[in-house]
DNA sequence: CATGAAGTACGACGGCTGTCAAACTTCGAT
DNA sequence: ATCGAAGTTTGACAGCCGTCGTACTTCATG
């Protein structure tokens, strides 16, 4: 089950809320998550429309699986994202909610 | 009743989510924050608790007065600090509760 | 097995930002 | 009028972080 190509996730209730900041406040990680949320189901890493490189990305996913937002898995050769909803809304209740809610365009 | 000591404050339905964010990941503006939401009055600059020199703090304050979550007034030669709570809560609601209710020490 | 696809790891680099000290300004009180 | 208290401004500096290219790894498939 476990697959040792993917680093352990943390539990949502040992991250702090700096680390979430830090995570969520590059416009690149927020777009990650907005995407995810805006999904019906996980995407890959490669599936993302990002304005960034690859390994650039690399860096963001694991940003986000650090700060206990994200759940990375491979199928096949490709690494899924799912976003971790419910663990991290127990966690911090609100937060993404409210954070996702502000992503409007300024008028 | 405009003092000229103190540069505009700007609509916090202006702000950005970006601007926000970046603002309270520094634990010094998010302490600030904190302290305000806590006390029962306005509180001057200089009777904040603070691990920073004075200098900082300026600088500290006017990002937090930028983005649209403090207001600043004179009063005598002491700067007072507002939260600007209803305000900031009408432009981004929950986002500060959110953010203020997982501030909380991990266990 | 060889090849390609999907990502990761590793430096390296540039810019931003938090920090401070020092000099300055403004106001109130003596 | 002077002096001190309260903050600001400016300039400098250090460390961090986002970025990229390149090399590497792992897997699936012909």
């Amino acid at each position: 089950m476990d697959d040792d190509r993917i680093p352990p996730h943390p539990d949502p209730r040992d991250v702090t809320l700096q680390q979430i900041l830090e995570a969520l406040v590059d416009p690149v990680r927020r777009s990650i998550v907005t995407q995810l949320r805006a999904a019906s189901a996980d995407i890959k890493c490669g599936s993302f429309d990002l304005p960034v490189s690859k390994s650039t990305a690399t860096h963001h996913f694991r940003v986000l699986r650090e700060a206990g937002l994200i759940r990375q898995y491979y199928q096949g050769t490709a690494r899924m994202n799912a976003l971790r909803r419910d663990e991290f809304d127990a966690a911090f209740p609100g937060l993404l909610d409210a954070i996702v809610a502000a992503e409007r365009v300024p008028a």
